[in-house]
DNA sequence: AGCTGGCACTCGAAACGGCGGAGTGCCAGG
DNA sequence: CCTGGCACTCCGCCGTTTCGAGTGCCAGCT
């Protein structure tokens, strides 16, 4: 176990490495800090810090920069979460407060994070599976086209064309879809599957096929794993760290590219605590000097989807935790209220 | 005016300069390339070409690259458009084939673009104003709060909370849901407003206020210009002009991530052929030193919307039009089926 | 007139080397 | 267990040198 005052120094150490950007020696560890010892007894507690991990020197004979460990550790005990200023939570009201539509929800929250931050934010739009459903639409394109409109409880609207093999006509069509909405609105999407599945059998042989080729593209809707869709911004963000970045940012690009890897990014776990992930504890190359806050947000106590902000690991963990945990509650409100 | 083998030079220096990314001098010109002149000769005509601002050196004793307008010249006079390989138009297709709705469209355009130029490429949805009404939906949320849902010809969906100041009954949301359907649906978003009008007077003075609500809401979402939105990928490839560009990265993700100057990136221009803008041709600072190459697509003979891609002004030409081309008419024959 | 080879000149990029200073580890003494 | 002192290391900075690609110009050739 760390004595009372390493952990002061890591500390130190860390806020001081986030402010500068440059590895931070004894002397102006005690220079800047009210550690009440002498450079000399603080180097002695660098080289223990060292021993254990929680910190490096680049090159010998300079000075010592947190370890993603050390991150950890500074996280996990050492740190709070640094509440926004009463300015700072207005703006994000007003800012918020204007949104039109879901799109526009989740484009100025992303929008915010990354102003607030000053990094790159990502927020996931609300997931299907953890929505229900609000309306169902089926409308009439062609005799034998339909358009099958799926509407959400968090304001989500997913659209399909439906190819049947026979005209539909408008009466079969009026009686679809009552009695599709009367089955399943309100429901959540993974109760959806067993309400409607002996549907066709309640209908003329004639209609079945179409009943079913409806039901089958609805339900495909319901499952599809790729729309989880992700909006993201900031990325301009990325070039503040110019220095030693510009061969690193170049893999971080490619990788927020990339959809598979931002949801893997945001997390697989399903509750809404904030996770902070920290360096090479992102399992992607690229992504090993960055690391990820996120947090669950939702209408109601469980999280329908989940977002956050990607930055280097030398990040303002206190501010970026306070920032984006802020951010989740607000949205939370506003879908809440849709 | 330039003399043929003035030209041929300058094509030379462009072609060569694209690339190697570096100056160009007359000796490796000769060498490259079958001018039947010595580097002298050469030397005679890159200082014309330079007295004419074709070509500028970046410092005494060094080679030369082409200016702005050199890339001019170069592009109307110099250079045709290289049309793909069959394999190209066929991964093309392939890739579009696969889109489920408009979204997904739009997202594999933009990916499709990216990796094809291997440059940053902007997509802009097929825009409101110049599509027709599919069908306009109005479901119940609350007895007071409505939802209009909005259905265009190229498959984009747009949605709106209406909040009325009294419940609104069904009988009345069906009646206005049928006789709105009637008058737009087919018609261009501009000939709407004079088609719903006078559509409060022929309901009961009692509904009236709930239906002037209603259309008021769907004409601020016919006319909402914010809603031209657009779609950006590929910003990994900024990082493969490594050298002199970190600091020119900045600026341009910067612009890229503001709606507003990707629109008139993509130019205000209403037709839908090419349009090429080089360097200081783009009125915005930080993309002094990048070129757009845009053109419209859409599923007739007019475009609904524009796409393109935007890179240095050291580019490929020839082959970045030729991509755009493609793509784009790939795009307007997916939408015309859909 | 136009092309060519020759030549002196320029100037940035890369290689070299010396210096300064921040930082370290260690030790002896309080 | 803390502290001041001391010798050592090594990065980063800076002035210098060298190297070479490229230029402009000129005199001569066709």
């Amino acid at each position: 176990m760390l004595s009372e005052r390493r952990l002061e120094v890591l500390r130190a150490i860390v806020q001081d490495y986030v402010g500068t950007e440059e590895p931070v020696g004894s002397k102006a560890l005690t220079e800047r800090h009210q550690l009440g010892v002498s450079p000399a007894t603080v180097r002695n507690d660098m080289a223990v810090l060292e021993d254990e991990g929680y910190i490096a020197q680049p090159h010998t004979s300079a000075g010592r920069i947190p370890t993603d460990k050390g991150y950890r550790l500074f996280v996990d005990k050492l740190a709070g979460v640094k509440p926004l200023s009463v300015a700072e939570r207005r703006a994000i009201q007003n800012f918020l407060d204007g949104a039109v539509d879901l799109d526009d929800v989740v484009g100025r929250t992303v929008r915010l994070l990354a102003q607030l931050t000053r990094q790159v934010a990502v927020v996931q739009y609300p997931s299907l599976t953890r929505s229900s459903v609000r309306h169902v639409e089926l409308l009439s394109l062609a005799p034998a086209r339909l358009m099958l409109v799926l509407i959400t409880d968090t304001g989500r609207v997913e659209q399909r064309i439906v190819d049947c093999v026979a005209p539909v006509g408008e009466t079969l069509l009026a009686d679809l879809r009552a009695r599709l909405n009367s089955r399943i609105v309100g429901r959540r999407f993974s109760d959806v599957p067993p309400q409607v599945q002996d549907l066709p059998e309640s209908f003329e042989p004639d209609d079945r096929p179409a009943v079913a080729t409806v039901l089958a593209t609805l339900l495909e809707t319901l499952v599809e794993e790729k729309e989880e869709r992700i909006m993201l911004g900031g990325a301009a963000n990325l070039t503040r760290f110019n220095h030693d970045f510009p061969m690193t940012i170049r893999p971080v690009l490619e990788a927020l590219e990339e959809q598979m890897v931002l949801l893997k990014l945001l997390g697989e776990t399903r509750d809404s605590t904030m996770t902070v992930r920290i360096g090479h504890e992102n399992f992607h190359e690229g992504l090993n000097s960055t690391s990820v806050v996120a947090v669950g947000y939702g209408s109601g106590d469980e999280a329908v989807a989940k977002l956050g902000v990607v930055g280097p690991t030398r990040m303002d963990y206190p501010g970026t935790m306070g920032a984006v945990r802020a951010v989740a509650r607000y949205v939370g409100q506003i879908l809440a209220e849709s």
